[in-house]
DNA sequence: CACTGAAGCTGAGTAGGCGG
DNA sequence: CCGCCTACTCAGCTTCAGTG
């Protein structure tokens, strides 16, 4: 049974709690500054170039302790220990994650339709993170929690951000804008309007069409002037000039927020518009060292939830080629989060690369986080070979090697029968029928191998326990493991089941059902799991022995 | 024995050819 | 244009060998 959507619309830029806090907290970071300075600078006037220049460059000795240049290892760990050394009361230097690290991070978000340090607040719904951990950190230590209040400064000017305007500048805010409304294929049907997303995008727009004669354009178009060409483009097939010139649609109202139900905690995904129950960042924020947060164009993610309070998020998503996504060297597993071996000079257009990737993350989340395929794919047996190795002789000698004697339907419902039990389909049926005639061209007759001798092994002698039932025992004997681990570490009390099994509170796993709409495909309480896996026992029984 | 890496198997997906 | 078919690729999986 399909549980309720989890995504909610959250519509406004910020939180009403955070929007009464937002006027404060920009008092409290300017006033910062200037106090920063006037403690060696009483009398420079603060409409001064230097009087900015030295704000900065006394905010950045009061928060490192290390040039801004360390290199390499000074990443986002190293903040969150301090993040962590702060919550808990100890103050702590910040040091600056190198720059390559944090311009690679900036791309990566405006790469997924972000704007990296806004001039001024985006119009239409949509969200701000921080760039990383250390400017959450950094900003929190100016006074402001709000990304938002960094941005208002910018755009009105404020003195003491005069000169760090730019991508360039600390603490960089991020800007997603819900992808609902930003350059959709359809005018949402709600009432609003359309806005360029920047005035970059204005001026685009503008140079590119604007007193365009052949476009009716005006000189200055409108951001609805611009999305009215886009149709009439589309709609003749005519090539989509204005495809790079970014519009989002503003509702008039703003829907409320469904209601969290029991157990549930608003996290956002960090990456774009999406609320979800999980946080993918694992805590660390985007950019953290286990930050899970995908391409929201393939989303997918395996949540596990234990007693203690602990979630683990890992996108499972299958490493593509030239497509670099570096969080895909995490993985979580048996003994915690662990980095892929040769990450160190990874070529992502590299396909044995990929591969390699691919099948280390496959394995290693697929053994803690279970199967993602829900179908079992038991191998053919040795007799299952022989009976199909027939079938083609028949339609060979018949004349239509490529095709079976009767027809398609035929052959499946005599293969199924044949086995008492399996239930292949057609088009499986097919694939497996140009292996025959491969083995054929090849070799001569069908062959079996040493794996499918096997399968045929263990059908003689009747092992019973279905593929199903291994992996339940094999899940639970990890949770187990897991939760009695924890119980240890932590003290913490872990729930006993029915069976006398410790497990999570529940585990979910979420896959994408449209290309921005992730569905929860699977919540089961593990009664229910139970049940399900007990009304599939396998019931094939291959008596006779292949012979080879 | 636990863990990891990789080979190889199955079925789904997809591009392209072909005939009606 | 549509449906059918073929050939090929890919994702996800099982199984087994290697390693410490």
């Amino acid at each position: 049974m399909a549980p309720p959507q989890t995504k909610k619309q959250k519509l406004s830029t910020l939180a009403d709690d955070e929007r009464s806090t937002s006027a404060s907290e920009q008092m409290t970071a300017t006033r910062r500054f200037i106090d920063l300075v006037r403690t060696f600078a009483p009398d420079l006037p603060e409409s001064s170039p230097l009087f900015t220049h030295l704000a900065e460059q006394s905010l950045a000795s009061a928060l490192s302790t290390e040039p801004s240049s360390t290199a390499g290892l000074a990443s986002d760990d190293v903040v969150n220990t301090q993040a962590a050394s702060i919550t808990a009361g100890h103050a702590q230097p910040l040091i600056r994650p190198d720059q390559a690290t944090r311009d690679a991070i900036a791309q990566i978000a405006r790469s997924n339709g972000a704007i990296v340090n806004p001039e001024q607040p985006v119009p239409g719904p949509g969200r701000y993170r921080w760039l990383m951990t250390y400017d959450r950190e950094m900003a929190r230590r100016m006074g402001v929690t709000d990304p938002s209040v960094i941005t208002s400064m910018r755009a009105r000017g404020d003195p003491v951000f005069t000169s760090a305007h730019g991508p360039g500048a600390d603490p960089p805010v991020v800007w997603y804008s819900d992808r609902t409304y930003l350059n959709p294929t359809r005018q949402p049907s709600e009432p609003g309007h359309w806005e360029f997303q920047t005035p970059d995008a204005q001026e685009w727009a503008a140079t590119q069409v604007g007193g365009s004669e052949e476009h009716g354009m005006p000189a200055r178009p409108s951001a609805s002037d611009i999305w009215n060409l886009r149709q009439r483009l589309l709609t003749r097939g005519a090539f989509n000039i204005t495809h790079d010139m970014a519009l989002v649609f503003v509702p008039d109202e703003q829907p409320d927020d469904r209601s969290l139900t029991d157990g549930e905690v608003e996290v956002d995904l960090g990456e774009d518009d999406r609320v979800f129950r999980y946080d993918p960042t694992n805590g660390d924020g985007p950019g953290g060292e286990n930050d899970q947060t995908g391409n929201p164009d393939n989303f997918y993610h395996d949540f596990i939830r234990f007693e203690d309070g602990t979630t683990i998020v890992c996108d499972r998503i299958t490493a593509k080629k030239g497509d670099p996504q570096p969080h895909l060297f995490r993985a979580y597993g048996e003994n915690g989060w662990s980095t892929y071996r040769r990450s160190a000079d990874f070529d992502w257009n590299n396909a044995a690369s990929i591969k390699s990737l691919k099948g280390w993350r496959d394995q290693r989340l697929r053994r803690y986080f279970g199967l993602k395929r829900t179908e079992d794919r038991p191998d053919y047996s040795g007799r299952d070979l022989k009976w199909l190795g027939k079938q083609y002789e028949e339609a060979r000698d018949a004349g239509h090697p490529s095709s079976p004697v009767g027809d398609w339907d035929k052959l499946v419902e005599g293969f199924n029968a044949f086995t008492k039990g399996q239930h292949r389909g057609e088009k499986a049926m097919r694939s497996k029928w140009s292996r025959i005639i491969d083995d054929f061209a090849k070799k001569g007759g069908v062959v079996v191998t040493k794996r499918q001798k096997t399968k045929s092994k263990r059908d003689k002698e009747k092992v019973v326990i279905s593929v199903q039932e291994q992996r339940r025992i094999a899940k639970e004997e990890r949770r187990e493991k897991e939760l009695a681990e924890r119980e240890k570490q932590n003290g913490v009390k872990a729930k006993v089941g029915r069976h006398g099994k410790v497990m999570p509170t529940y585990s979910v796993i979420v896959s994408k059902a449209g290309k921005n709409e992730p569905v929860v495909v699977d919540i089961k309480s593990q009664a229910e799991e139970k049940k399900g896996d007990e009304d599939e026992e396998e019931s094939e029984e291959d008596a006779e022995e292949d012979g080879q």
